[in-house]
RNA sequence: GCCGAGGUAGCUCAGCUGGCUAGAGCGCUGGAUUCAUAACCCGGAGGUCGGGAGUUCAAGUCUCCCCCUCGGCACCA
């Protein structure tokens, strides 16, 4: 076991929104990393859930004739099956309604309240009267001081409410953002934060006044402590979750989105997950995630998270998803999508096609074919296939004796700068694929592997092997035993190329990847029917050239069925109708 | 308005402290090949490096001006 931890999560979604691609990539992002790190043989901890605390739940509830805890299971559920179909594997599907989150929530800001980081101020603000509502400054101006719905003017109003002492924390946290510069990611994210705090920073409100005529929440949500007339806000006790989640010794019942929770409920004590190792979020929300929550941490005396990740959004067809333009693509579209073309490549178009960086990206089912064929169909797919179909060709399907025969000049027999070391060409793939891995550049990992296969297949095209075959079945080779000899050699550095490749594939592709190694009769997962089962070994074991997990002579290499079927570009893209 | 990032081949982008004929991937196109999912491999196509001026022996790479795009601007998940 790797000493170090890797706790990594995603936000706690609004469960009144509907699953749609925002949700699925960053959901996604962070399975491929956690599945990565697990690869790696450290002890993960994957967080995502449903924040499930706010009025419109309330309101939303009780429209639907349910106690918004009803609502809410309704609703957490769309997201639970939504990460099933794209085969994520949170080791905790965690709701702010879990009575674990609602006591520690209310404990920490207790906490803070007690040590005089949380006091009691007045809250001015512009209150519309006919929407019984406060609208914040930057609404209410952009309004000139009307309500966006009747027109009237609006009230300035001063209410009693909690306040939380963000500035006090302000010079520490810059010092801190400057110190570390992998806090906030990507870096134009970084900069923007530390812009934003050379501004200083104001206290922030952290409740609200329970007045009359609000719904009637019940029980539901988190009150102040010590002062039941406010309720605490809810994005401040959602930040919370992170910490909630992995402050208790025991990791409590039914926990991964497969309720058994494969060796969830033998994890022991989960506060060794603390401090997380990355929080990933999409640009939005970073401000809360960089700046209020540490702020938070440092008031509780609490472990700062490693890595703050604020990936950018994605646009359709170059044009801004949004509830006013009806363009969002919800998860209906993108199950449409795991349906042709497998959800193991929807989610290697997210990964690698996706706006990790700052910048949007585009989803276009032109781009998304593009992908398809050119990485995975033509890649590592037609890659395995020749490689296997050839093994069984030749060598009746079991894996040729290479008789440690791993590197090949070429430039010997007249190909120029053609040169193959296997052991050196898979380390290197390796040592790329773990050093983006660890900036947290997950597409240009998968590259790293990706290229791999691409190795192998100009090593086909400078070797030929097909053509050694014919030589010695026609009987025109000179040399049949030496070709005999170097085709088994040639075969079997494709296939353990492959077989390495399809390791660091498996974080991004773990379906078809496993199909590949029961093709291939490699035991790489504990179970190799159960892509969550666990790997047998670590990456740094199983990934050795010809070691004690590599592919032995004899072992039996079936052709196995074609991993990802060519797409047609011309053929019309998925629809709901 | 203020602050910041950026405008490089059809598309997505690399190009650090200035220096040989401006690169990659995809797409497109020519060729070769047949083990493979018409796949793979090799080659090509030539983009005034947003526009203008300047510094320099030499500028996508530095300075100034202009045009355009995008992001952030706080209590919003």
């Amino acid at each position: 076991m790797h000493p170090q931890p890797y706790y990594i999560t995603t936000p706690i979604y609004y469960v009144n929104d509907r699953p749609h691609i925002g949700h699925c990539y960053t959901t996604t992002v962070a399975d491929v990393a956690a599945r990565m790190h697990r690869l790696l043989g450290r002890d993960v901890y994957f967080l995502t859930g449903t924040d499930e605390h706010a009025d419109k739940v309330v309101a939303a509830a009780h429209e639907h004739g349910m106690t918004p805890q009803q609502w809410a299971d309704r609703c957490s559920g769309e997201f639970r099956r939504a990460f099933e179909r794209l085969e994520l594997s949170p080791d905790v599907f965690y709701r702010t309604s879990d009575p674990h989150h609602k006591r520690l929530a209310g404990e920490y800001i207790g906490a803070l309240k007690e040590r005089g980081d949380i006091y009691l101020g007045d809250y001015v603000g512009w209150y519309d009267v006919s929407q019984d509502e406060y609208l914040t400054e930057t609404v209410a101006k952009a309004a000139e001081y009307k309500s966006p719905v009747t027109g009237k003017a609006l009230e300035k109003r001063t209410e009693k409410n909690y306040f939380f002492r963000l500035s006090t924390y302000a010079e520490v946290l810059q010092k801190h953002i400057e110190a570390n510069p992998g806090f906030i990611l990507p870096e134009a994210r970084r900069n923007e934060v530390l812009g934003r705090l050379r501004g200083g920073l104001q206290d922030v409100p952290v409740s609200r006044a329970i007045r009359a005529g609000d719904a009637d929440w019940g029980e539901w949500g988190v009150r102040m402590p010590g002062d039941p007339e406010h309720r605490v806000y809810v994005w401040i006790e959602a930040l919370c979750n992170y910490l909630s989640a992995v402050d208790r010794k025991d990791p409590g019942a039914g926990a991964g989105l497969r309720g058994d929770a494969a060796g969830h409920t033998d994890r022991g004590d989960l506060r060794r997950y603390w401090p997380a190792s990355v929080h990933v979020m999409a640009k939005d929300i970073l401000w809360f995630h960089a700046v209020v929550w540490p702020a938070m941490l440092m008031a509780l005396g609490r472990g700062l998270p490693g890595t703050v990740y604020a990936h950018a959004y994605y646009v359709r067809d170059g044009r801004k998803m949004s509830k006013s333009l009806g363009n969002f693509i919800e998860i209906d579209l993108l199950e449409k999508y795991c349906e042709r073309y497998s959800p193991d490549a929807v989610r290697w178009y997210l990964a690698t096609q996706g706006p990790l960086g700052a910048t949007d990206a585009d989803f276009s089912h032109a781009h998304f074919v593009e992908t398809f064929n050119a990485d995975l169909a033509n890649g590592i797919g037609n890659c395995a296939s020749r490689v296997g179909n050839m093994v069984a060709k030749y060598f009746e399907g079991r894996v040729p004796e290479a008789s440690g025969r791993f590197g090949f000049d070429l430039a010997a027999e007249g190909q120029a700068g053609a040169r193959f070391d296997w052991p050196a060409l898979s380390a290197a793939a390796v040592g790329a694929y773990e050093k983006h891995m660890h900036a947290f550049a997950l597409g240009e990992a998968l590259r790293a592997a990706m290229g791999l296969a691409g190795d192998v297949d100009q090593f086909i095209n400078a070797t030929r092997p097909f053509g050694l075959a014919k030589g010695i079945e026609k009987g025109t080779s000179a040399d049949p035993e030496g070709d005999r000899a170097t085709l088994a050699a040639v075969l079997y550095c494709c296939a353990e190329a492959v077989r390495i490749a399809s390791l660091m594939l498996f974080p991004a592709c773990p379906s078809k990847m496993a199909a590949l190694w029961r093709t291939w009769g490699c035991s790489v997962l504990k179970d190799p029917h159960d892509i969550d089962s666990g790997f047998v070994a670590p990456l740094a074991e199983l990934a050795q050239w010809a070691g004690a997990h590599g592919l032995k002579a004899g072992q039996a290499v079936s052709k196995g069925e074609i991993l990802f079927m060519r797409a047609d570009p011309a053929e019309e893209a998925p629809s709901l109708v």
